[in-house]
DNA sequence: CGTGACCATCCGCTGTAGCGGATAGCTCGG
DNA sequence: CCGAGCTATCCGCTACAGCGGATGGTCACG
């Protein structure tokens, strides 16, 4: 176990398609490959070809340059990092997984009208949750902890 | 002020530089991109040619790829980011300042011996060090304070 | 004063990051 | 049913990251 970053198969296929989820939750409106580019050369000035994205998300090509690395990282708001270091990448995943909940105006009106409440009543607000999830067959989420 | 991370015309050759420099104090004994590239080959298995170190030291090339950003990185002990994020690169700079400085013997004794004094002895120290500084002509060195 | 060990520097090559331009499969409105 | 407009996918090309193998220079040793 001398190393610790290795075995990164089709890690970043992944996390870009993770990515492009959380940026575009609606999977109906989900731009191609093609506007995603268009929006990134708009957006960064920086140009990526929609195939050569699309090589990315589908792990043809891996080893990207420090360049385009910067200019993907920059167009989704993660430090560049996210695609090296997979520490990094898990923190900011939660990250992502809020933001892409908030994205759902529902839940978005029940976290601001959670704000303020007691701990009791969210705690069972929370319970509440859990049995709706399980019932519903969705995954149980995970409280990160501190490591120490 | 929407980018900051650009210009980094030959950003890349100087942080090498200073690596190499931290890491072999002695510019006697330092090694050239030959040995080098040979350690960096034992020590993380992967191999980057000497021919390359030098065209990195450069600046004749200056777009890494991800791997080749990790080898180094590893080899330096370094956190990748340090070549992409110039705020990191600062951070860590001032850790290396201090590691070059504990290089020399009888800085890294004074250090031991300071360990577990007190504040008011430390502070007074510190004044007398400052003092010194001033009459042999060396920049005086900011502490970096914790940003909120 | 060889010659062997180190060095920086250059040149030319290979592999692949990254691109532009097909193509074929969809779904829409007319 | 037929194009218009979208899509994912493929192919072949160019540019450059990264390498191996010269070259000539400077020391130290016998």
């Amino acid at each position: 176990m001398t190393d610790q970053s290795e075995e990164s198969a089709g890690e970043l296929a992944a996390k870009l398609a993770r990515l492009i989820a959380v940026r575009y939750p609606d999977e109906a409106t989900r731009p191609g490959f093609a506007k995603l580019a268009q929006q990134i050369a708009e957006h960064s000035g920086t140009k990526i070809s929609s195939t050569y994205l699309w090589e990315l998300a589908t792990g043809k090509k891996r080893n990207l340059t420090q360049g385009t690395l910067g200019t993907l990282a920059r167009f989704f708001g993660v430090p560049p990092e996210y695609f090296l270091n997979e520490e990094v990448a898990a923190r900011v995943d939660s990250q992502l997984e809020l933001a892409a909940a908030l994205r759902n105006n529902r839940v978005r009106s029940i976290a601001l009208r959670a704000e303020g409440l007691s701990d009791e009543t969210l705690d069972s607000i929370l319970t509440m949750l859990s049995q709706a999830r399980k019932i519903e067959k969705l995954p149980p989420l995970e409280e990160p902890g501190e490591a120490p």
